[in-house]
RNA sequence: CGGGGUGUAGCGUAGCCCGGUUAUCGCGCCUGCUUUGGGAGCAGGAGGUCGUGUGUUCGAAUCACACCACCCCGACCA
């Protein structure tokens, strides 16, 4: 079979969709919008979480486990919140099954009193719960994370950038003041977009969105914005300053160092698997996907050449040292010495699945003391001494984790335009990636934008320049650009 | 949820318009031998409710209707 993608140039579309079944990281499921995410996606996914994790762990938060299903009537106690969310809730009104004639029956005899909501996320129970635990500004800040599934019953679903259930992580802090829970929200922000540049080697934007934009509930929502290879934008994960809205709705009081009863200040921040699109859609190339070493689950994959067993059994002997000198410099190692494949298969193949090196090694080497060194990122060979391997492979490593990061900092930036006039505008748009421009302010004229050009704002940038200029829709004064993009 | 398209072996497909032996080909899979520095060669072999259902017909992959799934384009969205 030809594992031949086609071009991201022909049809980025479908090359994302070939690559992702084609480098064996998740397929459709038996379930409309859902998907089975594969071992070797799972494994990229499981780097994520452990990376994020200890960054959660180390800026002082805890994981904790709230139930999937949420009574119904919890979701009408904050107006916007329901409001957002409504139109994508799967909900349970039955708990048992029964046989008919016509076969397995939902028994209508079980119906529940309470219809259950499949969480779309998990602020209303979360604060449900949070009343029990917060009396006094002593139980303060309460910070907790979960990690979890969540169901939107998305009508348009694209593997791993939005599935009708997906994973995700969604951490939520109750704080005294509210200086504390903004200081939070931009804690987290800045550890997505710590982890997204320096794990996932993707440069992000952060920003500040649109009420339009805003998460249901939030006073605030904060971003962070990558550019993918085919210049739309994604973002890749929102951070929420919510103030009193969940306090007030679920009635969660303290009492504060004056005696005083007020309602607690909070956040909420998640990423979710959509962060693989991201990662996908960053580096990979048309022979297939590109893993930043972080992220590898495998970083160095050792194949050898040979000729019989007895060929086998004396690299299988050369490699073995090689091997456990770079393990010992924690480098995850495959020695992959099935007889089963040829080596020009397995090239391919570790290429198409996105191993950041590849160790080869022959007879030739056996005797000159060398192997073969190919980085996935340049698809460049060189031949190296075995002497010393492991520190040349580990700055390698570390050159490709920088590489892949750079080009996709220059892409951008090759991508970024700034305008002043509509007609530019719609040009840029057209040309797409991102477009810094004016614009008055007001939700009139976001949303005339997107209707006529698909471009949304896809935030206000933190520490944005002030710099007085008339909108480019509406020709009002405006005093500073916001980043507009093609949203996936 | 609207508009368009597609469904034939694990994957990609021919056949369908114009109904008629045993449903085509490639890749993959299995067995054996030879191979192994970029997706090996030869020989043999297995594998199919033609998306599902109902109907028309002597006869349906082929015609009709309904349903389901997926893809593309819109509206919605992490």
């Amino acid at each position: 079979m030809s594992k031949e993608l086609v071009s991201r140039k022909e049809d980025f579309s479908k090359w994302y969709n070939d690559l992702v079944a084609k480098a064996d990281l998740a397929e459709h499921s038996a379930v409309r919008g859902c998907m089975v995410i594969k071992p070797t996606g799972y494994a990229i996914w499981e780097k994520m979480q452990q990376a994020l994790d200890k960054m959660f762990k180390d800026t002082g938060h805890v994981n904790a486990y709230f139930p999937l299903f949420i009574p119904k009537s919890f979701f009408s106690k904050e107006a916007s919140h329901i409001d957002g969310f409504a139109k994508e809730c799967a909900v349970v009104t039955h708990y048992r099954l029964k046989n008919s004639e016509n076969g397995i029956i939902v028994d209508p005899d079980a119906k529940l009193e309470e219809e259950l909501i499949v969480r779309p996320t998990s602020e209303t129970i979360i604060w449900h719960t949070y009343k029990g635990w917060i009396q006094s500004y002593r139980d303060l800040p309460l910070l907790i994370n979960q990690w979890a599934n969540v169901v939107r019953w998305e009508m348009r679903t694209r593997l791993f950038l939005r599935t009708a259930e997906f994973l995700w992580q969604e951490g939520h802090t109750a704080h005294a003041t509210a200086k504390e829970a903004m200081e939070e929200t931009e804690r987290m922000l800045n550890v997505y977009a710590d982890f997204a540049e320096n794990f996932m080697a993707v440069p992000v934007i952060k920003g500040v969105k649109t009420p339009n934009e805003r998460f249901a509930g939030a006073i605030d929502t904060y971003c962070i914005e990558a550019m993918l290879q085919d210049g739309k934008a994604l973002q890749a994960g929102t951070s929420h300053f919510l103030g009193q809205n969940f306090a007030k709705a679920f009635d969660v009081k303290f009492t504060n160092k004056e005696g005083v009863l007020d309602y607690v200040w909070a956040t909420s921040w998640g990423v979710s698997t959509r962060l693989m699109g991201a990662l996908i859609m960053s580096h990979s190339d048309d022979n297939g996907l590109v893993i930043p070493p972080k992220l590898a689950h495998t970083q160095v994959v050792i194949v050898p050449i040979y000729k019989g067993e007895e060929g086998l059994a004396k690299i299988n002997e050369a490699v073995a040292p090689i091997k456990q000198k770079l393990e010992a410099k924690g480098i995850s190692v495959k020695y992959d010495n099935r007889d089963t494949q040829r080596p020009g298969w397995k090239f391919a193949e570790y290429e198409m699945k996105g191993i950041p090196v590849r160790i080869a090694i022959g007879e030739r080497d056996l005797q000159n003391g060398t192997v073969e060194v190919a980085r996935r990122d340049e698809l460049t060979k060189e031949v190296l001494s075995i002497e010393g391997i492991e520190n040349n492979i580990e700055n390698l490593l570390k050159e490709i984790q920088d590489n892949l990061y750079k080009k996709a900092l220059a892409r951008r930036e090759q991508s970024t335009q700034q305008v002043d006039t509509y007609e530019e505008f719609k040009k840029a748009i057209e040309r797409g990636g991102f477009v810094y421009a004016h614009w008055d302010g007001t939700a009139e004229t976001e949303q005339k934008i997107k209707e006529e050009t698909k471009a949304t704002i896809r935030c206000v940038p933190l520490n944005n320049k002030k710099e007085n200029g008339k909108c480019v829709y509406s020709g009002k004064p405006s005093e500073q650009r916001v980043l507009f993009a093609v949203a996936y």
